[in-house]
DNA sequence: TAGTAAATGAGAATCATTCTCAAAGTTTTC
DNA sequence: GAAAACTTTGAGAATGATTCTCATTTACTA
């Protein structure tokens, strides 16, 4: 059973920090669906079924995330933090529309290698890649 | 002459926007050096000269910078905007160390044509590339 | 040079995020 | 299973980057 709970509860056990009731429903309504996300939503749905979580706590648990490899800090629009867990999901890079503002995941290991190569010709050893464009959707272009 | 000075011009004249002085001091100061600043490194530099330009102002000249496609947003560290110009400058990605903060700009000509032609497969047209990764630089390996 | 519309500076307002601290929870030890 | 030792939590205050307001100034037009 290596799925995303036991590996945020083996994250905590192994850096000493303790598995709370309020960290078991963050860590549960950031997988209960596969979008991106900002804290206002998360509070919102965490907020319907569990009012005593507090917007400090879910502030204070997505650093937690990301460090466990849970999830990553995606994107930013208008001036707000996304996030999008990354367990269970390929990586994939972002085409988001100037107009609608759709996102298109599209697959990005080939776009990856290449990177991981020229990052080599520099010495560096890259740990996150983050990779996007932004542009017109198919039919915001006509 | 094709400057920075006149493209800036041209822009304003096209969109009835008015050719002021404080327009062209920070215009300049966003070309006085080749490195990525903020608002408030831009506004340290302007008030040593120009004591009568204000934060307001140079928060409102940015969007009509990148609108004349004279700079770009390009990074965000904790929590504040970072420019770069692109006038005068070939595109490039950045590597990010997490250690030391460095940043290795690095050619990005072959991770765009890549990106471009995937784009391509889902009917997307680019406008801005963003790409980019964080990881540790040589020195910071050790 | 006057008339008109846009831009500016100063500081207030906004708003996401972080901080503070007293109260509550978790783990360890007996 | 209860107390000690330590961590986390919620509430709301604080912070800080960015945006807004509005009275005044400036740039352009004729
Ligand atoms: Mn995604
Ligand atoms: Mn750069
Ligand atoms: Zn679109
Ligand atoms: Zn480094």
């Amino acid at each position: 059973m290596q799925d995303h709970v036991k590996i945020f509860e083996d994250y905590l056990k192994k850096h000493n920090l303790k598995l709370t009731r309020p960290r078991h429903v963050i860590l549960a309504a950031v997988f209960a669906n596969h979008s991106h996300f900002d804290v206002d939503a998360l509070y919102d749905q965490i907020h319907q079924k569990y009012t005593d979580v507090s917007r400090a706590t879910i502030y204070r648990t997505m650093p937690l995330l990301i460090e466990a490899g849970l999830i990553k800090r995606s994107l930013r629009s208008q001036a707000r933090d996304h996030y999008e867990h990354i367990f269970g999901h390929k990586h994939h890079l972002h085409l988001i529309c100037n107009k609608c503002g759709s996102i298109i995941e599209a697959e990005s290991a080939a776009v990856e290698t290449l990177l991981q190569n020229l990052a080599k010709r520099y010495n560096f050893t890259i740990t996150e890649c983050n990779i996007g464009a932004r542009g017109l959707c198919e039919k915001c272009r006509e």
